[in-house]
RNA sequence: GGGUGGUUAGCUCAGUUGGUUUAGAGCACCUGCCUUACAAGCAGGGGGUCACAGGUUCGAAUCCUGUACCACCCA
């Protein structure tokens, strides 16, 4: 603290934001232990390991910081966990594209090569998206940092695998599966998105057998006729019951199928026939199984025609389905093209079309899962915020379907089935090679077996198998092994907020809450804050592909972290979508150097070898000083609302208010000195600083740096008085509200004054000899004691507060709640403007009255309405009275 | 097709159980100011039939019904 440093103008981040992280850090702020204190826990979502910072990051982080930071100032042992997730699929696609840019094919290589090429990656890029959190202010306890796919947490995978399959809720089975022609592997339902697509309803003939007749069907994806194995009918459908049970030829294979009948179809959909594909499409693979028709699966794995087919083998199946068009045509079956809207399903991470497949793969049961998950949110055991999404959680739970686990990659954890056979049966589940034997012996009966006999699944397990025991494993990985609960997760667990977006809400947050009940029988987290998707102003989701997002790295160098993270939170209305304009986080900025500005001018007004104390107690005879203590009580209260609604931008507002409006525009003003130059007495300036630092506590979750630092300038402090450790200002049950009431009376007065200096165009510095007739006793002795506010605050030659007092002549005049304002304008103005700024009020005051007076007159309000209702509107309608009499006496005068 | 949410100032949004000054904020806009911190600032100001149509009520942005449009989720 010092007067005598040059403190620049304006705020400059850089030089503040990386200091005071690594002083947090080095002092370990933000690491926690286990102790007496109540816990207060959060879990990161996890990004992908080899990801960068985007703006949802940013969004997501910010929101995380800001409670934790807070609930580490209201005394709570914090302790945010930070780490990063593998993300299978993505990963994996961009090793495999990055070695073939190098002329490497992923099928050349071996699974250890391909998966010492994937860790190099992972180390390399690995980790970059945690750095740059920091950068952020970002308060994790970073020694808690984890990785789903390091060795504990792997085993902890595993072990949970084990589990499952031996509580009967894992199983192996041929089944319909999305799957991915891109990445080659199987989807789980939630990685599917199902876009509306402009598409092509194309009508062919299928010839009958034994006659010239025709039955005609309708498909949007023709190329599949090459597997189809019956033809099916609505059984009331009249214009086809007599063919049910008669043979279609399918084209091209010349394959005769049977039409057959079933409720399923659709008579309006298309020409009410439906061609059945069982091996590719889900619903015609359930009326396959229905019908026990034959399975005909036409795709290789990366979606090109299998070379048994007959037709275009090994060519695309989009390509395929050009060519079998054409080949329609010429054979004269192709009746006509339609346009078709149509939905299509997509891969979530490569984009591909998903190819309904039935294939042999790992699947987690729901049902029984589902249950207690379902249950403990619909009864708020575990809470959502916004509480409408409560909604589509329970009705995806209600229809959930079993989980598909496996995916055909190697980027992952690898699942512990062991083959012993061919046979469909014939493995076991183990946790290693040994196991996998002796359990392999005992299964099969043959004791000779040995490692070269069996062989492990080639497949891992979905990303999400792994994130879904996050809250659990990142305490205890040996857990679900053990089913002993270590010191750290009986502290931290069940942890307190868990912050993320609506779109993962299936994929993460219904699973593990699957997974705490399942595993430690209780809820992973109490609360679900889901904030909204981050957009441009176009609507358009920010997206790397589209270009349109900033990078965030870019924003905290130009408008720094704080400035950065209160755009973030201005533009986030409580559970929406966010349309972000670098606009905000400029305004965030702005609100830095605000700060910044307000205490380089307190500081200024230092003397030099003094030493001053930030005032703890206000003066209690002091106006100034009761109103803001006032105002800072009633927006703490207002904020702790805010909080436990989970409305951070609404509690960044109220404190971003406070410290604008309240002590910059109005608190400081009136600490000055009287004269120019002078410093401010010492008093002033120390309960000044008293009432920033507690401003600075309030502010710090959200503007972690500056406020620190602005802390730190203000006293020389330990290590142990570190502002992030600091604690929130405490609420008291001190009453203010009267003082709070009278200060409200005196702004609008001033802002009156104010008005008429603008609207006559009078020089702010032009003297001004005020006249106040009080409207009654009690507001009299309220003003006068004030009367130091309006010197300080107005160009005041002289001030009078007279309860009889007489307007002067030629003075401009307003009215405030019942008491009147003169200003002697002599020589000052023209009264004509005066005039005109009079009419004006009065036009206003008239329209009020007529409302008023219209209530008033109606019978029924007057009989119906609670009194203290009618008495308000009453005293409206007599102060509005009061007020225009005034004015009409003061057009008068001023010969109007 | 099923579900959920929304429509309030030019833009983004608040608006508690219906009644606190003829609806609020921020940004944008207009006017005047380099006033002993801050022009990234200060002071003042204009701007809305609360999507539309009915209904309940003494009283509706708020409750009910319907319509239109938008967004999202699920199949």
């Amino acid at each position: 603290m010092s007067n005598t440093e040059d403190i620049p103008k304006q705020y400059d981040p850089s030089a503040t934001e990386e200091k005071w992280y690594s002083y947090w850090e080095e002092n370990g702020f933000f690491q926690s232990k286990p102790d007496e204190r109540e816990a207060f826990t959060v879990v990161i979502p996890p990004p992908n390991v080899t990801g960068v910072l985007h703006m949802g990051h940013m969004l997501n982080n910010t929101i995380q910081d800001v409670l934790v930071r807070r609930a580490r100032m209201l005394g709570k042992n914090a302790c945010w966990v930070p780490g990063t997730d593998h993300a299978s699929i993505a990963t994996e696609a961009k090793v495999v594209q990055k070695l073939r840019k190098e002329g490497v094919q992923k099928r050349d290589l071996s699974r250890e090569d391909f998966l010492k090429h994937a860790w190099e990656w992972t180390d390399e890029h690995g980790g970059i998206i945690l750095q740059q959190l920091k950068k952020l202010g970002a308060s994790c306890d970073w020694n808690r940092t984890r990785f789903t796919l390091e060795d504990e947490l792997y085993d902890t995978v595993i072990d949970c695998f084990i589990d499952l399959y031996e509580r009967g809720y894992i199983y192996r089975g041929q089944r319909m599966v999305n799957w991915d022609p891109a990445a080659q592997t199987a989807l789980s339902d939630e990685e599917v998105i199902h876009k509306e697509v402009q598409s092509k309803l194309y009508h062919v003939r299928y010839p009958i057998k034994n006659s010239d007749e025709y039955v005609t069907i309708a498909t949007t994806r023709p190329e599949t006729i090459l597997a189809d194995t019956a033809v099916c009918v609505n059984p009331d459908d009249d214009r086809y019951k007599r063919l049910i049970g008669k043979t279609a030829i399918i084209p091209m294979v010349n394959r005769e199928v049977k039409i057959i009948a079933d409720e399923y179809v659709d008579p309006e959909f298309g020409t009410g026939c439906l061609k059945i594909t069982p091996a590719h499409d889900t619903n015609d693979y359930e009326l396959g199984v229905k019908h026990n028709l034959d399975i005909i699966d036409m795709l290789n794995a990366d979606g090109t025609v299998a070379e048994q087919i007959g037709f275009y083998a090994g060519k695309d199946r989009f390509e395929a389905r050009k060519l079998i068009i054409k080949d329609l045509e010429e054979q004269e079956l192709l009746v006509k093209i339609e346009d078709a809207p149509n939905k299509v399903g997509y891969s979530e991470r490569t984009d591909a079309v998903i190819e309904p497949r039935l294939s042999l793969q790992w699947f987690c049961k729901m049902d029984e899962l589902g249950k207690p998950a379902l249950e403990n949110v619909i009864n708020e055991n575990i809470r959502f915020h916004p509480a409408k999404f409560k909604n589509s959680y329970r009705n995806w739970m209600e229809n959930i379907r079993d989980w598909c686990i496996s995916r055909q990659l190697w980027w992952g954890h690898r699942i512990p089935a062991w083959y012993y056979g061919e046979g469909e049966e014939e493995y076991v589940i183990a946790k290693s090679a040994d196991e996998a034997i002796q359990k392999a012996k005992e299964k099969s009966g043959k004791s000779d077996l040995t490692e070269t006999a069996i062989h492990q699944d080639e497949d891992v397990l979905d990303t999400w198998f792994s994130s879904w025991l996050w809250p659990i494993s990142v305490f205890d990985p040996d857990f679900i092994r053990t089913k002993k609960p270590n010191k750290e997760l009986v502290y931290y667990y069940p942890t307190q907020d868990l912050v993320t977006a609506p779109e993962i809400m299936f994929f993460w947050v219904a699973r593990m809450i699957m997974a705490g009940y399942a595993f430690a029988g209780e809820k992973p987290f109490s609360n679900v804050y889901y904030h909204g998707i981050v957009r441009d102003h176009k609507r358009r989701k920010m997206s790397k592909s589209l270009g349109n997002s900033p990078d965030p790295l870019k924003l905290i160098d130009q408008y720094g972290a704080d400035g950065t993270r209160v755009g973030m939170l201005f533009a986030s209305p409580a559970g929406n979508d966010l349309l972000f304009d670098e606009a905000l986080c400029e305004q965030g900025r702005n609100f830095s150097n605000k700060i910044w500005n307000a205490f380089r001018f307190l500081s200024m007004n230092m003397d030099e070898g003094q030493t001053y104390t930030p005032a703890t107690e206000i003066d209690p005879e002091n106006l100034a000083d009761r109103w803001m203590m006032g105002r800072i009580q009633s927006t703490l209260r207002a904020m702790e609302d805010d909080f436990t609604r989970y409305r951070l931008n609404e509690a960044l507002k109220k404190i971003y208010s406070l410290v604008w409006d309240d002590f910059c525009d109005w608190y400081i003003e009136m600490c000055k000195a009287d004269t120019p130059g002078e410093n401010m007495p010492k008093e002033n300036l120390e309960r000044a600083l008293g009432f920033f630092e507690i401003l600075m506590k309030m502010l710090h979750p959200f503007m972690p740096f500056i406020t620190e630092e602005i802390w730190q300038r203000i006293r020389e402090r330990s290590a142990g008085e570190a502002l992030t450790i600091s604690s929130w200002p405490e609420i008291s049950d001190k009453q203010y509200d009267d003082s709070v009431k009278t200060f409200g009376a005196l702004q609008s007065q001033i802002s009156a004054v104010r008005n008429i200096q603008a609207e006559m165009n009078l020089s702010p510095k032009t003297p001004l000899k005020i006249v106040i007739k009080p409207k009654n006793g009690e507001v009299y002795g309220q003003l006068l004691p004030a009367e130091w506010v309006y010197k300080k605050l107005l160009p005041v030659e002289s001030i009078t507060f007279d309860l009889s007092a007489e307007k002067p002549p030629a003075s401009a005049a307003s009215v405030v709640d019942g008491s009147e304002i003169y200003i002697p304008l002599k020589g000052l103005i023209d009264l004509g403007k005066e005039r005109e700024r009079i009419r004006k009020e009065m036009d206003r005051l008239r329209g009020f009255l007529k409302s008023v007076e219209k209530k008033l007159a109606n019978e029924k309000f007057v009989q119906n309405a609670p009194d203290a209702v009618v008495e308000k509107e009453r005293k409206k309608k007599s102060d509005a009275v009061t007020g225009l009499n005034i004015l009409e006496e003061q057009l008068k005068e001023l010969g109007g």
